[in-house]
RNA sequence: GCCCCCGUAGCUCAGGGGAUAGAGCGUCGCCCUCCGGAGGCGAAAGCGCAGGUUCGAAUCCUGCCGGGGGCACCA
C-alpha cells in the first residue's frame, strides 16, 4: 500500500465515523494526510487527523482517535492502529501490503514517481541568460544546475518545459564588449568599464584570424560585433552542454528589437494608457502592481529602455502559447520581481503566470574567509573551471543540494584538492552497488521474487517506505519550484539501501540454496535501483553502473 | 531609510506546525571468513535574542541583533 492509498483509507475512514456520529464534515481538513514518523516505535506511519479535526468538530481528540482506530483497526493491509500521545494515530502495515509498493517501482520503471498534476501547464522555464560579454561564472552555473533540475522536476510531474536563454545582445554592455575587443586586437590596454579577462584576448585574436582585415574595416565595431558575439555565443552554449543543461530557445534580445516587437508592445500601453509622459520620458505605473516606483520605458532621448525589452518578451512568450513564465534571477536581480508581474498586468493579464525565483548568491570562500571573484587575483571561477576541479555530476549535485533561497558557500580549497567527499558519491554508489548486485544474481540465474510478504525486517521496512515516498517527494518538489528536496530525498534512500544492505544478505552464501526471500530482497534491491537512477535522472546526474 | 534572502552541530547545509531536530565533512571509539568498507554501528556537539498565535513553533506573526544582496531615463 503506497502512502497515497493509506491517506485515501483514513480520510474515508475519518469522513465515516463523522458522518456516523453526526459531527461537521466541514471541520475535516483536505489535506490530511500520513507522515512518517521519526522514531520506529511510531509505527510505520502515523495521521495527526484527529488532532486537527476534532476541536472544529467540538469533540476531544483522544476520543476521537479512538473512533478512527476502531474503524482503521481490521482494515484490509492494516496491521494495527494504536492512540499515542495527544492524539495521534499511529499505524503498521501488513509486510504483504507495504511489500506491494515495491510491485508498482517493478511494474512503473522509469515512470515511477511521475505524475500529472501539472499537466495543463505550458511552462516557459528562463533561466541562466547572463550576458554574452564572458563566460558563465559561478553563479550561471548555479542557476544552470538548478533551473535544469527544477524543468525535469516540473516535466516528471506532467508540465510541458521549454527551457529558454534570454541573450542580451543590445545594449550597453555589449557595447563595452564590443569596445574591449577591439583595444585588444589593436594591443591597446583595456578600456574604462571595459572587460579585462583573458577571454577577451583569445576571442579578439579568433576574430581577426575569421576576418584578417577586421582592424581596418570602415565597419570594424560591426565585424567585431558579429563575429565577437558569436564566438561567445557558441562557447557558452558548448560550456552549458557539456555540462548536461541544453536549451529549447536561445532568444535573442536584439530580434525583439529588429522585428518591431518592442514598438509594438510600447505603443500598446501607451494606447491603453498603462504608460504615461513625464520629463519627456514614458513611463509604466508599475506601482499600480505592486513596484516601488513607476519605470521608465522610454528614455527622454527616445531610446527605449531595459525594461522595454523584457516587456516586449514577456508579450512574445505569451504569443507562443505559455501559460506559466518562470524566471529565474539572482538576489541582484530581486527588484526586478515588481515590475515583471507589472508587466504582465499592465497587458491585463493575471500576474500569477508570472513566476519569479529569486536565487541567492554564490560566494568563493578560502581559509574560511570569503573571497571576491577578481579577474586580477585569479579568483574568477568559472562553470569550466568547477566541471575542471570535480566532475560534471559533483559540480550539478553540489549546486542543486541546497535551497536557492540560501546564498551558498563554495570552498576554493575544495576545488583544488579534488575532493571525493561529495554527498553524490553516496548516492552514486548505491547505485553502483546495487548494479553490481544485478549483475551478480544475473550470473546465479536469479529472478525477483513476488512473495514480498516475507520482507519483514526492520531495514527492509525502512527501505520500501522510503521508495513509496517518492512520487509524493516529486510532487512537492514540483510544486514548491525546489529541485534541491530531490537531492536530500535520495541521500535518504541511500542510506537506507545501505543500511539494509549492511544487516540483510540478498544473495545466498555460498552453496545455499536460493530462497522465496532472496528473491524478494532482490525484487526490493531492483526497485530501490529503479528509484535511485530515477532520482538522479531528475537532477541530470548519471547513475553509474561502476565505480 | 525602504525592499528581498539568510541566521540550526566545529564547517557546509536539510528540516513548507506535530512526538526524542537530521545528513555530509571534521573529531573520538568499534565492525571485514563470502553480495563493492566510496559502507555500517556508537560518542561528543546545535535551533541568534525577545515577545505573540496554537493543544503543539526550528517552521507562522511582530520587534531587535547579525550576515548577504538590491533600491538609475545602466543593462
Amino acid at each position: 500500500m503506497t502512502p497515497a492509498l493509506l491517506a485515501d483509507l483514513v480520510r474515508a475512514a475519518a469522513s465515516d465515523v463523522m458522518t456516523r456520529r453526526g459531527l461537521d464534515l466541514a471541520a475535516l481538513p483536505a489535506d490530511v494526510g500520513v507522515e512518517r514518523p521519526r522514531n520506529p516505535e511510531h509505527g510505520d506511519y502515523a495521521t495527526n487527523v484527529a488532532m486537527r479535526t476534532a476541536k472544529k468538530a467540538g469533540v476531544s481528540p483522544r476520543d476521537l482517535a479512538g473512533w478512527l482506530v476502531e474503524e482503521l483497526t481490521g482494515k484490509g493491509g492494516i496491521a494495527s492502529a494504536e492512540i499515542a500521545g495527544p492524539g495521534f494515530i499511529n499505524l503498521r502495515l501488513a509486510t504483504d501490503a507495504q511489500g506491494a509498493i515495491v510491485s508498482e517501482v517493478l511494474a512503473a520503471g522509469d515512470a515511477y514517481g511521475t505524475g500529472d498534476e501539472l499537466a495543463d501547464k505550458n511552462v516557459n522555464l528562463e533561466f541562466v541568460s547572463a550576458n554574452p560579454t564572458g563566460p558563465l561564472h559561478l553563479g550561471g552555473t548555479r542557476w544552470a544546475a538548478a533551473g535544469d533540475a527544477l524543468g525535469r522536476v516540473l516535466t516528471a510531474r506532467g508540465a510541458k518545459v521549454t527551457r529558454e536563454y534570454y541573450f542580451n545582445d543590445a545594449g550597453a554592455q555589449i557595447n563595452r564588449f564590443v569596445d574591449s575587443l577591439v583595444a585588444a586586437a589593436k594591443g591597446e590596454p583595456t578600456p574604462d568599464n571595459g572587460y579585462g579577462g583573458a577571454y577577451i584576448h583569445d576571442i579578439a585574436a579568433q576574430v581577426l584570424a575569421a576576418e584578417p582585415g577586421a582592424l581596418e574595416s570602415p565597419d570594424r565595431d560591426e565585424v567585431f560585433r558579429r563575429v565577437g558575439i558569436d564566438l561567445m555565443f557558441v562557447e557558452i552554449k558548448q560550456a552549458l552542454h557539456d555540462f548536461g543543461t541544453d536549451f529549447d530557445v536561445w532568444f535573442h534580445e536584439q530580434s525583439l528589437h529588429d522585428s518591431g516587437a518592442v514598438e509594438t508592445a510600447v505603443n500598446r500601453l501607451k494606447t491603453s494608457g498603462q504608460l504615461y509622459e513625464s520629463e519627456g520620458a514614458w513611463w509604466l505605473r508599475s506601482t499600480e502592481f505592486g513596484d516601488d516606483k513607476d519605470r521608465v520605458v522610454i528614455k527622454s532621448d527616445g531610446n527605449p529602455a531595459y525594461i522595454a525589452g523584457d516587456i516586449a518578451y514577456f508579450l512574445d512568450k505569451r504569443s507562443r502559447g505559455f501559460n506559466l513564465c518562470i524566471y529565474m534571477l539572482g538576489a541582484d536581480h530581486h527588484g526586478y520581481v515588481g515590475r515583471l508581474k507589472a508587466a504582465a498586468a499592465a497587458f491585463g493579464d493575471d500576474p500569477a503566470v508570472v513566476e519569479v525565483l529569486i536565487g541567492q548568491l554564490v560566494n568563493l570562500v578560502k581559509d574560511g574567509k570569503p573571497v571576491r571573484m577578481s579577474k586580477r587575483a585569479g579568483t574568477v571561477v568559472t562553470m569550466e573551471d568547477l566541471v575542471e576541479a570535480v566532475g560534471v555530476d559533483a559540480a550539478r549535485y553540489s549546486l542543486i543540494r541546497s535551497s536557492v533561497d540560501s546564498s551558498l558557500d563554495i570552498d576554493l580549497d575544495l576545488l583544488t584538492k579534488k575532493s571525493n567527499d561529495n554527498p553524490v558519491f553516496y548516492v552514486q554508489y548505491a547505485h553502483a552497488r546495487l548494479a553490481s548486485l544485478a549483475r551478480n544474481a544475473a550470473d546465479l540465474g536469479m529472478t525477483p521474487g513476488t512473495e514480498l510478504g516475507l520482507l519483514e525486517h526492520p531495514r527492509e521496512g525502512d527501505l520500501i517506505r522510503t521508495i513509496g515516498e517518492f512520487p509524493a517527494v516529486l510532487a512537492s518538489a514540483a510544486e514548491l519550484r525546489e529541485p534541491h528536496r530531490v537531492a536530500r530525498y535520495l541521500e535518504t534512500l541511500a542510506a537506507a539501501y545501505h543500511k539494509f544492505y549492511d544487516s540483510c544478505r540478498v544473495l545466498p552464501m555460498g552453496d545455499e540454496e536460493i530462497s522465496d526471500l532472496h528473491r524478494a530482497r532482490l525484487a526490493l534491491c531492483v526497485a530501490a535501483r529503479q528509484v535511485l537512477a530515477n532520482g538522479l535522472a531528475v537532477l541530470g546526474v548519471s547513475a553509474p553502473e561502476r565505480m
